[in-house]
DNA sequence: TTTTTAACTAATAATCATTCTAATCTAGGA
DNA sequence: TCCTAGATTAGAATGATTATTAGTTAAAAA
């Protein structure tokens, strides 16, 4: 992967391109739904110097510009470059993550990654409960 | 609420019926998927002994006996005395959760609250990834 | 009912993920 | 090239959860 995209793809979204960030956004490419760990080990191998709160700082400004989502599952964070809404399967054994693909046209639901077995679904909507609709718009 | 039902209600499950167990199960049976801080609040007002740890050890004793489901939000956990699958809807603003019920006969899916405003929703499944069909069992 | 025992409780310490702090550095505009 | 707001760093602090351990208790056996 080219460096020079990435760093465009951050100054269009207002980001300073930083190597920092750069490598955060490659370790996101390079796994499906990577937690804190999995991109700290990304790019430390490929930066030493890369600290750990860096990858808290790159994480949360790419979420407050839109660039990531963040999913919760067993008291760890996972994150996911797709930001528009979509859904996941999660293994039960392993905890890894994938998406699922929404064919727009049959609409048709089914796993990105074939041969999953399917135990449970579950939906989760969100948004504004009674209490909160009078004037508020921070989570 | 009487105590006599809950104690029947543990020990029917084959666990054992200890009055922090019964409050435990009385303040998930108050709130609407409490976290363990609210839990733990509810118990402590009521046996001012109680210690923290031990809703940690009976709200994980209740898990493993089926008794209660953990949801992940934001880094920490709620507790729901349902067990089977079922859906929920979560307020970003306040973060408070509720469950979706569906009616079985419609089919039609609606929140147990009314009006939530409803502003995203996502689905997921969990089962086995193709790495972990080959002779696991465990979570 | 009394005894026995395995299971439970509770205080504390330990761990893990995440956030904060304060000093230093740098990307990008002037 | 220089300037400076913003970014990075290392380490400390926080907060939720888990582990440890000694003492306690519920429930089964006698």
């Amino acid at each position: 992967m080219l460096d020079r995209p990435i760093e465009e793809f951050l100054r269009d979204r207002g980001l300073r391109a930083t190597p920092q960030r750069v490598l955060v956004v490659e370790a996101l490419m390079d796994a499906s739904h990577p937690d804190v760990e999995t991109i700290f080990a990304y790019a430390q191998a490929r930066q030493s110097t890369m600290s750990l709160a860096t990858v808290y700082n790159v994480l949360d400004k790419l979420r407050a510009a839109g660039v990531v989502m963040v999913l919760d599952f067993h008291g760890r964070r996972y994150y996911d470059l797709r930001v528009e809404s979509h859904d996941h399967v999660r293994c039960r054994n392993c905890g890894r993550l994938d998406d699922i693909l929404r064919d727009p046209n049959t609409r048709l639901i089914r796993p990105a990654a074939h041969p999953w077995v399917i135990e449970d679904q579950s939906l989760v909507w969100q948004g504004l409960c009674p209490v909160c609709q009078n004037g508020y718009s921070h989570a």
